[in-house]
DNA sequence: CTTTAATAACTGACCAGTCAGTTATTAAAT
DNA sequence: ATTTAATAACTGACTGGTCAGTTATTAAAG
């Protein structure tokens, strides 16, 4: 027994929390908040459950940090793209829709949004986070920009935040389509497929003839 | 104690089912599969939890009658309405709008959908019959009736498939933003007005020339 | 009297959260 | 350099509570 062998573990607090966040954002995205169980998050982030305890005081608030840990980064990409467009509307419906459609493909915000939708009645903190954080933003910021282009003659006449919903709504038929039916056989949609076919309707359905 | 008093119990084996269907579609909308507590239906419908036992084996058995009560009594109603239309694509979306809109606001299809959307991934069975009869008929129904819109050269170029996905997903986005945002303070969306700006996008941006 | 719908107390599994003890690491003392 | 003391990251067995499902018993109904 004098051979030391690997160490039973090592110290490593300052990765620690990340790793734990990605690893519960596995989990809690595969089996919803509910279903995620503590040990296998703790199992998959290479720790013991323990360990989680030291780093987040309840299971809640893990949750949050990982809502937050897929919010961050996506809000502010798309914010900043939009808002720095010069041209007319229906040039900056050319660029925001095959970009929602690659948030969408590609980030977390997709299986966590679902997680929000599906637990957010059992969990209203967390739902109020997201919608505040995430959802209210993105539909302001587009609300805003529909009207600004209404005042320039360049949309047709009604409610600029129903457009907004028009506008976002097939990407998160899309998304909950891929999470929820895909894996139980059903067909998926082609995201920029749809994208491209959205950007035809919308284009014809929405813009007076004043935009390019 | 010789007086008899009211009776502890009755025995209604013929409404013992709906009513605990009904209770049990209650609590699962509010609560979700995980979250409804089998003590909670029970008590609801007026019984105790073993009686439960007695006309479903399992909860998850009982999941399913709730999901099969929510879908039979609508999708034969809008399959049928839908099939009786004679006239041209425009007239159709003017009747189908608001005929999906009055379904999405009155009916248990959206909060049991919603569970669907949320516990698919733990209970796929659910989330296969969901699809297979009413998700996929509905879109299949959609989709033939514009691609034989397309045929009478009244639906621009585009694939069907995503054309019902677009027509049905803004209605979908109401529902959830209703179940999921608005009980945590988020302005709703006017269901019905939604479904107006929505027909103005749809005629613009699908039909053709060809169409009243 | 027999049948069976219905009850209510019960069981066993599961799991979030706790805590007493263990081990890696750092640093002070020799 | 080497030993020793102190610190804190980490572990894993444990607990208290919850809940789906079971069963012994009661009572309604013919």
């Amino acid at each position: 027994m004098l051979q030391p062998g690997p160490p039973k573990f090592q110290r490593r607090k300052d990765d620690r929390p990340g790793e734990i966040v990605a690893a519960a954002l596995a989990v809690f995205s595969e089996k919803g908040f509910a279903g995620a169980k503590l040990d296998e998050i703790a199992r998959r982030a290479g720790v013991s459950k323990g360990a989680l305890y030291l780093y987040f005081e309840t299971k809640e608030e893990l949750f949050h940090a990982v809502v937050k840990s897929a919010i961050a980064p996506n809000i502010a990409m798309v914010r900043q793209r939009l808002e720095s467009f010069p041209g007319p509307f229906g040039g900056l419906l050319e660029l925001f829709l095959p970009t929602i459609a690659g948030v969408m493909a590609t980030s977390a915000v997709a299986p966590i949004g679902k997680m929000v939708i599906g637990e957010g009645r059992n969990f209203p903190e967390l739902a109020r986070y997201w919608h505040d954080e995430l959802v209210a933003p993105m539909i302001g910021l587009v609300s805003g920009m529909i009207a600004a282009a209404q005042a320039r003659g360049e949309v047709r006449a009604g409610d600029p935040r129903l457009y907004a919903a028009q506008i976002m709504a097939p990407f998160l038929m899309a998304v909950l389509w891929r999470e929820t039916f895909v894996p139980v056989g059903a067909e998926p949609f082609d995201i920029n497929q749809l994208a491209a076919q959205h950007l035809g309707v919308l284009k014809a359905g929405m813009l007076t003839g004043a935009s390019s």
